[in-house]
RNA sequence: GGUGUGGUAGUUCAGUUGGUUAGAAUACCUGCCUGUCACGCAGGGGGUCGCGGGUUCGAGUCCCGUCCAUACCGCCA
């Protein structure tokens, strides 16, 4: 028998009894007469002691062991004279009369310690070992338990977990496939889904009403820290049900979480925000709603004050940090820089300080005088020690770059806290999002999701202008979610194609089995998406997902554990039909 | 595809204006130590300064190229 107990559990009320424990040599405190060992296993560390005038031979054997070398000792619980408050089993000790090694093990490149010396690469390479870790594994043992408790959630509400095919079709539309050569169909090829969307819709044509899967999606793009190429979603759809109906059930799913996982109660409904109300407010279609610091539109205010700047800009809004009139000169250029960075993108940053002696001073006040200056202030309702950050150009770019420039405030001001939650839904997206480089929309969410029914009528006319019965769930900024309410006739369907370009010939070679589903009797329904990953990642409040699946990929893509993608044998080639293009001489 | 940051001991990092034998911490090894729990004390070993080229009397340091890592932009229905 390799154990009667694990490392983590015995207490006091166990002192004089035989135990066995089996586990790993977190360190070896040699005293000299006396030598101590931890003792680590998922559960914990319970400390062995081994003594040289009672066992010479036992203690010279256990000052041989080094890290990482896997044990199995039996010995007599005992209570310590020097008891250890920090951890759950110091109360007691092993006093070991028999010590196995069942393993031993090299050297770690790391050290295997809740703040290791080892760097991101390294730990990826050994993720095995980095896993042995407490931080690592708490998040891996949080990720069990938010699937279980959404397995209980969804089952409790009739939701039917359904594998579906990994190995499906590629389309053209959304991001760019993985593809798997066939062997069996020469030339062809599989792609892994992106999500199993045609196939959740088909399970509501085939009468399965409520259907969820924790599901691996797959998306060949460049990565980032909260993106992965394989990732996990919680994959729902439902039937005869309207938009409310999918919010209410999902609100439900994300208090369930909150409560059993973080023990939050989560009061009143999640505030549901228009997606042109997001953008106005928060320049995002993911708003962080933990602060206020909404924008101020003041772009008919702020013309014709002959600054060219705004005279020429299309749209001029701002935001009102509170208690901000002391920012330094030095803290205004660092906001500019931030804002003039290429990948923000903005001309420069204008700001209004709104001084606690009443004065107002502002980088804008060749432009504007004392009475202009406090109209805007008066418009963003600022009070004495306020601070009006202002930026201009064109409607999307600034809002955007408002919005970053927001995000940046509240992280300087603290806003931004780890433990506060604040949930939304975005409602009401655009249907169709206009290409200028291939001159054709592309639907926002997919090719599936309904127009809003008093919106239909634009389909002839102003395609840009539908909104769709779409709806993401946005917390702390983070996009967890999201889904719609599908089309389930085919003569909509057909014609949603028709208005992304396809021809009715590639409509029907690539989703004609859907359309043709449709025609069998398709309920109304509709669903919804989360990023699972993501979810745990805000959950254990680590910045990158990375730190929440258990063999991740790096930042090209590649696992650097068992070092893939790799090449694969000039048999292998052959057998798939497949030949490689030569590659050229990288001198 | 683009921009920024980084690459020096097993590991995490420092390294001044280009100038003696490239340092610290930690890990590791040896010795001492009977209540440690980040044990302590004394000693020791350990370096292709990512790689290639260039400038220079002299390059970890400056220049060019390249590879790797990372964050972001593009991209991600």
């Amino acid at each position: 028998m390799y154990r009667t107990h694990t490392c983590g559990e015995l207490r006091k009320e166990q002192v004089n009894s035989e135990v066995t424990l089996s586990g790993w040599v977190q360190r070896v405190r040699n005293l000299g007469g006396m030598t101590f060992v931890d003792l680590r296993d998922r559960y914990g560390i319970t400390q062995l002691v081994f003594n040289a005038e009672t066992d010479l031979p036992l203690c010279n054997q256990a000052n041989e062991l080094g890290r990482e070398y896997v044990i199995k000792i039996t010995g007599t619980v005992a209570e310590r004279s020097s008891k250890n408050a920090k951890i759950p089993t110091g109360d007691i000790e092993i006093l070991v009369k028999s010590l196995t090694v069942l393993n031993p093990a090299d050297l770690p490149p790391f050290t295997i310690e809740d703040e290791t010396d080892g760097g991101d690469d390294l730990r990826m390479k050994y993720r095995y070992l980095d896993l042995r870790r407490r931080p690592i594994r708490e998040n891996m043992e949080l990720r069990h338990r938010m699937a279980f408790e959404v397995r209980n959630y969804l089952n409790q509400m009739n939701f039917i977990e359904t594998e579906t095919p990994v190995l499906i079709k590629s389309t053209p539309e959304g991001a760019r496939d993985f593809v798997v050569p066939s062997r069996m169909n020469p030339g062809q090829f599989y792609a892994l889904p992106q999500s199993p969307q045609v196939f959740k819709q088909l399970l509501m044509v085939a009468g399965f009403d409520r259907y969820f899967q924790i599901v691996k999606c797959f998306r060949d793009e460049d990565l980032r820290a909260d993106r992965q190429p394989e990732f996990t979603q919680i994959d729902c759809e439902m039937s005869f049900i309207n938009q409310d109906d999918v919010l209410d059930t999902f609100e439900g799913m994300t208090k369930h979480l909150f409560k059993t996982i973080k023990g939050v109660e989560l009061q009143g409904d999640f505030p549901r925000l228009p997606y042109s109300e997001a953008m106005d407010l928060y320049g995002s279609d993911k708003p962080d709603i933990r602060f206020g610091m909404q924008f101020v539109e003041i772009t008919d205010m702020a013309k014709g004050h002959d600054f060219k700047v705004f005279d020429d800009a299309e749209y001029i809004a701002g935001i009102c940090a509170e208690n901000c009139a002391g920012f330094t000169r030095k803290e205004l250029d660092t906001l500019t820089d931030f804002v003039k960075r290429p990948q923000i993108g903005a001309s420069g940053l204008a700001y209004i300080k709104y001084n606690t002696d009443g004065t107002i001073k502002s980088s804008i006040d060749k432009f504007f005088n004392t009475e202009d200056l406090t109209a805007i202030a008066t418009k963003f309702n600022a009070k004495q020690g306020d601070l009006i950050l202002i930026l201009s150009g064109g409607r999307k770019k600034t809002q955007s770059a408002l919005g970053e420039l927001r995000l940046e405030m509240g992280n300087k001001l603290g806003f931004r806290n780890k433990n506060t939650f604040a949930p939304l839904w975005v409602v009401d997206f655009p249907l169709l999002e206009w290409d200028e480089d291939s001159n054709r929309f592309y639907a926002m969410h997919h090719p599936f999701t309904s127009p809003k029914p008093e919106d239909i009528a634009l389909l002839d006319t102003d395609p840009g202008k539908i909104r769709a019965n779409a709806y993401d769930l946005v917390i702390n900024g983070v996009e967890i979610g999201g889904g719609s309410i599908r089309i389930h006739n085919d003569e909509l369907q057909q014609k949603m194609f028709s208005i992304l370009g396809f021809t009715p010939e590639e409509a029907e070679n690539q989703f004609g089995f859907l359309m043709n589903a449709f025609k069998y009797g398709a309920p109304p329904h509709g669903g919804v998406a989360f990023g699972f990953d993501r979810w745990v990642s805000l959950f254990a409040g680590t910045d990158s997902i990375r730190d929440v699946i258990a063999f991740p990929k790096n930042n090209s893509g590649r696992d650097v554990m068992i070092d893939s993608p790799s090449p694969i044998h000039n048999q292998q080639l052959d057998e798939l039909n497949i030949q490689l293009k030569k590659m050229e001489d990288k001198k």
